[in-house]
DNA sequence: TTGCAATAGTGTAAAAACAACACTAATATA
DNA sequence: TATATTAGTGTTGTTTTTACACTATTGCAA
């Protein structure tokens, strides 16, 4: 019961964002190749700290949602190597800057769920339950709230709804929806948008928070 | 990023079960403690391998559905060795004859989950994790039937979802439901109960699979 | 043999949730 | 001042969900 089994067990991200209109992934370039985000779990380390130390140091982003998705185990999914990697995904809202971060100390790139190149090991599986999982959540949480600013319009939270389930959604029951919800409320500003009528801005009531919802 | 830390991981699982009309969960005595099924990840084992076996080898139970819950790693969740377990849970059908299985290496009992006594390290937590993750599974999926024997009754089935939920449902309306998921079938034979009306038995459609709904 | 206790089995109506749908409002620019 | 562009707003029909009560079949006991 208490073999110490030579593992390297490592903690791996799929930082999402919404990139021109499209769901996107943050990709690290090692080598030639591409790879999420992540690294191994330090030796007294929590598993989510690990995350967020590797998120930070790798892309710069940092305070953004997370949430372990899947621990994969195959002996084989690391060539040679027993590697045991624990899962995230994070969550980051637009207009986020990478800039103002923390330099990242890799190469970089936001890269469109549909557009993935190859990428290392199982990562590809990876991102696919990511995303599976992102989408289920917008049906029975708030969770789509940690993709947006601070401040935003109905029609951008209605576009990043859109965006992640791949179909367009009526405008009215969209709205009524959410707002029934409780979880925005109007700031009173107005979206200074350019050749048509200004949007009302809205933010998150519970930013931090996501509701489960039903 | 090839550094190997020195660390135990552990497949840890709740095997679920409804008991005498309660739903238990099966504790594993060690010394003078109770804690769940489990133990250490083999060198070139796979996680839910892992799981399986020592669920076999500790309580004789096997065949039997398991499902990935949370990877739990905080470094002080045992004592003095880093420890990270990925915990499991495990659906038992009634009727399950641990008798029927390989001989069990360990003293087990089924506990109500309302009556559990004091777990090793965080064990407790993660009865009360995938206690909630199979009350919200039973929403949105046939998972319920994996706690049923192969021929069952309506009222067996309705029995179990309302003993997960804590609640009382409507009889009628449960039915309609059930039925309408087009899951389960009448095999056309009748419960031989006494004392009362005999009761139409029927099976699931696709036993070994759990859908999604709606 | 008849009555009782116990659980099985069945339909309808009201309420709530969801889905479909089209026009007016406000702004920038040409 | 006309046009292009997006914001904003209610109603109606359909579907889904909920609430609700009686008859049927059996074993057992009187």
């Amino acid at each position: 019961m208490t073999l110490r089994i030579p593992l390297l067990l490592t903690a791996e991200i799929v930082p999402f964002a919404i990139c021109t209109e499209r769901l996107a992934v943050l990709l690290v370039q090692q080598a030639t190749t591409w790879r999420l985000p992540g690294g191994p779990v330090g030796g007294e380390e929590d598993l989510d700290a690990a995350a967020r130390r590797h998120l930070a140091e790798q892309t710069g982003l940092g305070e953004i949602y997370l949430e372990q998705l899947y621990t994969f185990g195959e002996p084989n999914r690391d060539s040679g190597q027993r590697a045991v990697a624990v899962a995230y995904y994070a969550l980051v809202r637009a207009g986020f800057s990478l800039a103002d971060a923390v330099p990242a100390i890799a190469e970089t790139r936001w890269v469109a769920v549909d557009d993935m190149p190859v990428l290392a090991l199982d990562h590809a599986a990876i991102v696919t339950l990511a995303r599976r999982r992102l989408a289920a959540k917008l049906a029975y949480s708030t969770i789509a709230l940690q993709l947006m600013p601070e401040c935003f319009t109905l029609s951008q939270l209605q576009a990043v709804h859109e965006i992640i389930l791949g179909e367009l959604l009526d405008k009215r029951n969209f709205r009524k929806r959410i707002l029934a919800l409780d979880c925005i409320e109007a700031t009173g500003e107005m979206a200074r948008q350019y050749g048509h009528r200004p949007a009302r801005l809205f933010r998150a009531k519970r930013p931090g928070q996501v509701d489960f919802i039903k």
